[in-house]
DNA sequence: CTGAAAGCGCTTACAG
DNA sequence: CTGAAAGCGCTTACAG
């Protein structure tokens, strides 16, 4: 225990005595209301703020208020490149809106989500965001806590009693599968977490028989790098492999590249692939990954922006998807293939 | 706005009234302390607390403690990699010793690191984490707030008024050269920030001179993947290349390996690697970087156990890296190559 | 436009 | 071992 020799705080007290006004004036300058004061007072007021340095008291304010500036999320897996992407978009949003983020992962081991959304709201969140699959039960519960909740990459679409946001999964994954099937691929295999949920899978099966083509293997693979290279290896060892791969994310495709590569299969020559989330890594992997970006700074701020306004409503909110054409496609840098 | 039928939240109050004591015996039983209990008077008051699903309010705790059970955090880009599998790790940590992490990303534009501090410290955080380097005239207002903080990943070592931990950059680095040495490569550029403080490109000057390697040349490039691959486009154009490469971050070396692979170099045949950090995406590089690994888990749950046992005295403490070798210095994987 | 005061839900010194 | 009460630093209805 080492002694710190912790500085009195300056208290909106200090600013009334040395401003000559009263607490609930200074409250009102800092809070621009909920009462108006004379220009005058307000400059003393803002001039005795500056000349203390004083800051509020985040805790007496939230308690106070019964909310604090904080926005919680739970998220599956802080490290997954894509939620890494989409938490600091979330962060940049939430200091333009003078809150900030309150992050914990999903702790499978110790407690139930809902569990963990009451830790969350006994530090008196104003918002929160659940980037995980949430079950209808599990929706009723937090939905009648009365904080507004927002489902982010719930695979499923709407029907909960939460608000949910998030690309179309479905779409998307067509879209992607089409892209294939226009560069003539006629066996494409489908990698990636086999949830009955994941309408990445729906998309897949639906483009093929739109066009015609036989039902591809669907290949159970993890959402991890990890998993993408177990998937890989099981691949590269069949007697028969597909022409190419749509892999439900990009850190599954990395995944995949590595170990199709280890066995000597090129990429796109022997196989193509086209995956989905559009992170970073997905532009450095050699081939560069041809995939289906989500929008995450635009989905980060409309998230943050909802639950601001308390405007988080039951329903989904859909985002648009767009195709990133690179190489690992069969296509040449920059140049959009056909479809 | 929508209206939420905010349940009104159980309090000390309820649980002290259904358990048929005053809220002070609530509080002693909840916190172990300070006071002792009678264990029929405990049992009864944890029964109330159970029937009535009661959660102490955090925001009164913080207000009457003065400090709430949140380390926060600033961090340089919680994007990269390294940096969201670092905490990640505290975030695991951090949840072992009942705290959560209050991160945010540092902001350059719109405020000094000791701003940003402040508006943290307003947030009555018990501990804080620096992720980001810090300067002495800095590190001295900060100490004075009288809040456990410790700086990570300094490249500077001991010196500042706070407490700091890492790995031994310079040892590391020098490590990392000394591997390539004994490859026999004679020609081994460095790949890094060019800041003068990174004992990074100190310990591969170093590890040259011990070799009596000619002092090789050292590169530019930004920690991130986009920085990498300018320098590995800018090192490939040259006339004369370097046999081989240490770069600062796996980041850069990532980044270096598609610029260089789109230059039809190959890796480690024509340019070796070896790089820093120890991040998951090097082992699914391809080649597989060979890297030097900072024990992400063993230095976050140092930094979360200082900050809560309140010892964060000013001083450097030391982590051990590790070099972790695979096929980008030319070695087979998993056979050790000789040093 | 301004102020006195109650209240938010805890913790803890003080008294018994 | 237990309780009554002050206090943490805000916000805001109420009164002027």
């Amino acid at each position: 225990m080492v002694q710190h020799p912790k500085p009195r705080n300056v208290t909106r007290a200090d600013v009334a005595r040395l401003s000559g006004v009263s607490t609930a004036v200074v409250s009102y300058v800092l809070n621009n209301g909920p009462k108006p004061v004379a220009p005058a007072t307000r400059e003393r007021v803002l001039e005795a703020v500056r000349a203390l340095g004083y800051r509020p008291n985040a805790a007496a304010r939230a308690l106070s208020r019964g909310t604090a500036d904080t926005i919680g999320m739970i998220v599956v897996d802080s490290r997954s490149p894509f939620f890494a992407q989409f938490l600091h978009a979330l962060d940049a949003a939430s200091v333009r809106h003078d809150r900030s983020m309150l992050i914990v992962n999903r702790d499978r081991e110790r407690q139930s989500a809902v569990e963990q959304v009451h830790d969350l709201v006994a530090r008196q969140i104003g918002g929160l965001i659940i980037a995980d699959v949430i079950g209808d039960a599990e929706q009723q519960v937090i939905a009648a806590l009365g904080i507004p909740t927002l489902l982010i990459n719930q695979y499923g679409g709407a029907g909960g009693a939460l608000g949910a946001m998030g690309v179309d999964f479905r779409a998307g994954a067509e879209q992607a599968v089409q892209h294939l099937v226009a560069h003539g691929y006629r066996t494409i295999d489908f990698v990636g977490d086999a949830a009955a949920i994941d309408q990445r899978e729906r998309g897949w099966a639906d483009a093929l028989r739109e066009a015609g083509l036989p039902l591809g293997r669907s290949v159970h693979a993890s959402f991890s790098y990890e998993g993408g290279f177990a998937a890989g290896r099981a691949i590269a060892s069949r007697a028969t492999r597909p022409r190419a791969l749509f892999a439900a994310s990009d850190q599954i495709a990395i995944g995949l590249l590595a170990a199709l590569t280890d066995a000597e299969l090129r990429v796109p020559d022997d196989i193509a692939v086209v995956s989905f989330d559009g992170i970073v890594e997905a532009a450095y992997a050699r081939p560069a990954l041809t995939t289906v970006a989500q929008p995450i700074v635009e989905m980060a701020d409309a998230a943050i922006r909802r639950l601001v306004a308390d405007d988080a409503e039951p329903g989904f909110t859909t985002f648009d998807a767009t195709l990133v054409v690179r190489r690992s496609c069969g296509c040449d840098d920059g140049l959009v293939g056909g479809h």
